[in-house]
RNA sequence: GACCCCAUCGUCUAGUGGCCUAGGACGUCGGCCUCUCAAGCCGAAAACAGGGAUUCGACUUCCCUUGGGGUCACCA
C-alpha cells in the first residue's frame, strides 16, 4: 500500500506551531515510507476565511522545508486540492446519501435550534442533540430548492468504534452522536463531509492529526460507511500545550511559524525541537540533535507519546543556541544580515568595506545567541553612536573617580600608538598596562567596555574596540574621561 | 455536566515484571575557567499522583479514586 498523508488546514491566519508539529509527523511518516505528502485547503467556513492565509501557510511549511507533493499549487491526480473548488463534489455526495436514505434535508430556522439547545441544557441533558424534527419527513416535504442543511441520519443505536493506530480501540455511543450537518445552507459542507470525501478520494492511508479530533471520529466513521467507503488509518497525536497546561496559544508567546521565524530561530531548530515533542528515539539513545536525514532514519510514529506536552520556550532556546554555536561563521553571516538590516544598523546591500567588519564581529558573537535576533542588541554599539555612559557607570570597580580617569587616559594613550588596531596586538600591551598601574587587567577591561560601548555586558572587548575602529574609540574614550573629569570637579568643589 | 483521552523530576523524556538505591536533556543551584556576558567542564537538588488487585516480585498488567486535557456549532 503507497503511504498518503496529507496536512489539510483551514486558512484562517498563520500555521500555528502546535498543528505544525503535527505536519512534522506528517512528513517524517510520508517521507520515510516513500510515501506521499499532500497538502489540501479546507475553506469551506467563507466568514473565517483569511486571504494571505494559504501564502503563510505555503511559506511556514517551505521555511522548514516540509515539502509536498500534491496541493494547490502543485497540483496532483486528485485535485483540486481546494475544497471550496470541489463543491459540487460534496453536493453531489450529499444527494447520494439522501438517496439512499442515510441523509436528510433540514429546514430547521437556527433560532429554534438554539432554542431547543437552551432547554435541554436547562432540562440538565447530558448531550443537547438536534431533536430530529425533519429526520422523518417524507423525502420531498423539504424541496432541494428552498434553504436547507443536509443532515446524516445517525443509528439512535449500537456504538461506532474508531481504531486508533496509537490508541487502539475507542468505542463510542451512536446515541449520544448527533445528526451531523453535512451541507450547511450556503451549499459548503462542513468539515465532517468535506474531509472524509476527499481523504477517501485523495486515497489517503493514514490521517494524522491532532487529538481534538478523537471525539468528532466517530461521525466520519459512520460517514465511511454510509458511502460503503473503508475508512483509513486514524493517528491521534496529542496536543501541544502552554505552560499552565492549557492548549498553547498566543498568550504563551510565540505560537506562529512565522514569530519563531522572526524571533530568529532555524528552521533546522523547530523542526528538531517539534520532532521530540511527544517523540523520542527510545532506550540507549540520549541525542537531542537530529539532522533532517537523522529524524527520517530514526523518526517511529508508533512511538509518538500519548500525552500532551508543553512546549518548552526554554530548551528551544538552547537547541537553537546550540545549532547557532554549531553553524560555519560564513553561514550564520549570511543568516545574521537581515537581522542587522531589519534593526537599520546595515545598509542593504551590504557596503563592501563594511563586509570585513562583519565577518570579524561573527566569532565574537557566535557562542552568545540564543535567537538571530539577539545580534541587534548585542553589538548595536558597534554600528551606532553610543550615549556617553554617566559618570557613575564610568567609576571601575572599589577604584575612585580619579582612578579611573587615570587608567582611561592610559589606555587611550596606549591605543593611539598603536601601529595596528586589531585585538590580537593591543591585548599584550593592555595587559601590561594595567599590571604597570598596579590594577588587576579585568577592572581595566570593564572600565573600557563601559566606556565604548554603555554597556556592562558586551562581546569581548578587543574584538568589539577593533570593530568599532580606533577612531571612534579614542572619541568614546575622550568622552567617558571629559564625564569623569566633571564629576571630579564638581565632587572636589562640594568639598569646599 | 456528559462523553473521550492522558498520568515518571518544574519541563521534554528513557523505562514494556526482576538490569531501577529510576537514566538522559532543558531549566535551577553550586564550583572551575574567565576582561563582562556567554560558551565549556565538573557537581548537586529534583519524579514513578493515591488506593486496591494479580504476582515470589511491580514504574512497568488490571480495577477504582484523584488530577489534567480535549470535545459536545450551519468553526475547523
Amino acid at each position: 500500500m503507497t503511504i498518503r498523508v496529507r496536512f489539510a488546514p483551514s486558512p484562517t491566519g498563520n500555521p500555528h506551531i502546535g498543528n505544525i508539529r503535527t505536519v512534522v509527523f506528517n512528513w517524517l511518516f510520508a517521507r520515510q515510507h516513500n510515501g506521499k505528502f499532500i497538502l489540501r485547503i479546507e475553506d469551506t467556513d467563507r466568514s473565517r476565511y483569511t486571504p494571505n492565509a494559504v501564502k503563510a501557510i505555503e511559506e511556514s511549511l517551505r521555511w522548514l522545508r516540509l515539502d509536498w507533493d500534491e496541493g494547490p499549487d502543485v497540483g496532483g491526480p486528485y485535485g483540486p486540492y481546494t475544497q471550496s473548488e470541489r463543491l459540487a463534489l460534496y453536493q453531489e455526495k450529499a444527494t447520494e446519501l439522501i438517496e439512499k436514505g442515510l441523509a436528510y434535508r433540514c429546514n430547521c430556522p437556527t433560532e429554534r435550534l438554539e432554542v431547543i439547545r437552551e432547554q435541554q441544557r436547562a432540562a440538565g441533558v447530558d448531550t443537547p442533540m438536534y431533536d430530529g424534527h425533519c429526520r422523518n419527513l417524507p423525502p420531498d416535504a423539504i424541496s432541494p430548492d428552498e434553504p436547507h442543511v443536509v443532515r446524516l441520519k445517525v443509528p439512535h443505536t449500537g456504538e461506532t468504534t474508531v481504531h486508533d493506530m496509537l490508541r487502539g480501540d475507542v468505542t463510542f455511543e451512536n446515541k449520544r452522536i448527533d445528526d451531523q450537518i453535512l451541507l450547511k445552507s450556503d451549499g459548503f459542507p462542513t468539515y465532517h463531509l468535506a474531509v472524509v470525501v476527499d481523504d477517501h478520494l485523495m486515497k489517503i492511508s493514514h490521517i494524522i492529526r491532532a487529538d481534538e479530533w478523537l471525539p468528532s471520529t466517530p461521525k466520519h466513521i459512520l460517514l465511511y460507511q454510509a458511502f460503503g467507503w473503508t475508512p483509513p488509518t486514524f493517528v491521534h497525536v496529542p496536543l501541544v500545550m502552554g505552560k499552565d497546561g492549557k492548549k498553547l496559544s498566543k498568550r504563551h508567546g510565540a505560537v506562529s511559524v512565522t514569530d519563531f521565524r522572526q524571533q530568529g530561530y532555524l528552521p533546522e531548530t523547530v523542526l528538531n525541537f517539534l520532532a521530540m515533542l511527544g517523540w523520542s528515539p527510545g532506550e540507549g539513545d540520549e541525542r537531542e540533535i537530529f539532522t533532517r536525514e537523522e529524524l527520517l532514519e530514526t523518526f517511529e510514529l508508533s512511538r509518538v507519546k500519548l500525552s500532551s506536552a508543553v512546549f518548552s520556550y526554554d530548551k528551544l532556546d538552547w537547541l537553537n543556541g546550540t545549532y547557532i554555536r554549531n553553524m560555519d561563521p560564513e553561514e550564520l553571516l549570511e543568516r545574521l544580515i537581515p537581522f542587522w538590516q531589519d534593526a537599520g544598523l546595515v545598509p542593504s546591500p551590504v557596503p563592501a568595506e563594511m563586509s570585513e567588519t562583519l565577518e570579524q564581529i561573527v566569532p565574537l558573537i557566535q557562542e552568545r545567541l540564543k535567537r538571530l535576533k539577539d545580534v541587534v542588541e548585542l553589538t548595536d554599539f558597534i554600528f551606532t553612536e553610543i550615549e556617553t555612559p554617566p559618570a557613575e557607570k564610568l567609576v571601575g570597580k572599589k577604584m575612585t573617580p580619579q582612578e579611573s580617569l587615570l587608567a582611561l587616559q592610559a589606555v587611550q594613550a596606549l591605543l593611539s600608538s598603536l601601529v595596528n588596531f586589531d585585538a590580537i596586538t593591543m591585548e599584550p600591551p593592555m595587559r601590561q598596562l594595567a599590571k604597570d598601574l598596579g590594577l588587576k587587567a579585568g577592572r581595566i577591561f570593564n572600565l573600557v567596555r563601559v566606556a565604548t560601548s554603555n554597556k556592562r555586558v558586551a562581546p569581548p572587548l578587543f574584538g568589539s574596540i577593533e570593530a568599532i575602529g580606533r577612531k571612534r574609540t579614542l572619541q568614546r574614550l575622550s568622552r567617558a574621561e571629559e564625564t569623569l573629569a566633571q564629576l571630579i570637579a564638581t565632587e572636589s568643589s562640594a568639598k569646599k
